[in-house]
DNA sequence: GAGTGGTCTAGACCACAGG
DNA sequence: CTGTGGTCTAGACCACTCT
């Protein structure tokens, strides 16, 4: 055959599939699957380490190991606020850059009290000349941050992230919703009575655990499509 | 201090985040590091593994261990079309079963012929006595398909698949847009012209290399939230 | 051929579940 | 206490890359 912990793998999955064993089963312990399958625990230990992570059993420390139950609700979806547009970008121009004071959406959102400081910048994206996407971004107020100038200067606030190895400490989450835009955002996109999406992020420093930013995208519904697809 | 490959995991992580290796770097041979860390070399690969799946470096075999070039815009997305609802269900009703024949955009999504049937059924969500989400499920025509009377049966798409260990044999795909509901749709929700979200997903069936459903899901802006985080 | 990662073993000791 | 998984070792052999 092949690599033996691959063929371990498949024999158990297809156990799994057949209905030999069942989710929410014990297996047999690890020493004794290992005999009968004529390997070492290590090896067989290793074919295990692959199906946890493949979502097809969990362990339990003293007790064994058992067959997952479903989930399947889980899916990876790719986000990026300027490569998901479907048509090619002209532009990307700078509205204005402002100190503010934080209302309670953004004092929640950044974890900020009331006398903090706010620094907004705006922009919107043009695609063939029109515009299609308003850019809210939001970054707590400290002198000589380093992020400001980054993300003035840069269209791609992802792609700010990722620069320096920041990414690695980071931890983003991101809301999807269709609103009805208020009148200055439709101002900005020049829309009538369309409804957009607005996905709003957050950043969150895993090594200082506060929030490095919070931002909104208000993208016109025509000229964004989120894909998503299930693991494995 | 704590385990040995934790620790090492932790130590190769700072590394990388205090600039000391640099994404493209080639990490020292295994056997190498393995001893200026004190450890077998069974006991560094396993920090390895660790490492490769957190996404902070990769392996060339017959070459080397990379420390990985960042991506982070990968998020996590939990979808499910009756759960992920702002409020509580009152009723998920059938509208109606037809076997009905392809156009165009069923034959793309089932991957089908203009003379093969798909069977379509037909749903509409409750809530609060209002129709908020309108149902589309498309299934190939097979005589004596099981699944079309679970998909009649049980209120929720996902839960169907993940019965009898399907969905370990399953992949799922969904794309996210806003439409302009077209009268049908309209009628259904009962709404003049609010933009809804459309989420259409298409399951494959990874043994058969065919697709089980293809599925489309009206939604009413107002009563769903997408929420998504990157991973780790 | 020398060097790299990939696989595999046999055996040791530990921490934790449960009776 | 016994049995389970969790960690770790030292050493073997292979397949691959590069020169």
């Amino acid at each position: 055959m092949g690599v033996l912990y691959v063929d371990i793998v498949d024999d158990i999955k297809n156990k799994i599939l057949n209905g030999v064993i069942q989710p929410g089963d014990l297996l047999q312990p690890e020493t004794e699957m290992a005999n009968s399958y004529g390997v070492s625990r290590t090896t067989l230990r290793k074919s295990f380490a692959l199906l946890v992570n493949e979502g097809y059993i969990y362990t339990i420390p003293g007790k064994g190991n058992y067959v997952c139950k479903p989930t399947g609700k889980q899916y990876e979806l790719q986000f990026d606020e300027i490569e998901n547009l479907k048509c090619k970008i002209d532009e990307v121009s700078l509205l204005d850059v402002k100190v503010v004071e934080p209302n309670k959406k953004l004092m929640t959102h950044l974890m900020l009290g009331p006398l903090d400081r706010i620094i907004r910048i705006r922009k919107v994206t043009y695609c063939n000349k029109k515009p299609i996407e308003f850019i809210v971004v939001y970054l707590p107020y400290e002198k000589g941050n380093p992020i400001v100038e980054d993300v003035i200067k840069f269209a791609n606030f992802h792609d700010i992230m990722e620069s320096n190895r920041l990414h690695f400490q980071i931890k983003k989450k991101i809301s999807i919703e269709i609103v009805k835009p208020n009148d200055e955002v439709r101002k900005h996109l020049k829309l009538n009575e369309e409804y957009v999406f607005l996905i709003s992020q957050q950043i969150y420093s895993l090594e200082k655990n506060s929030i490095l930013s919070y931002n909104e995208f208000y993208i016109h519904g025509e000229h964004i499509t989120l894909n998503a697809e299930t693991k494995i």
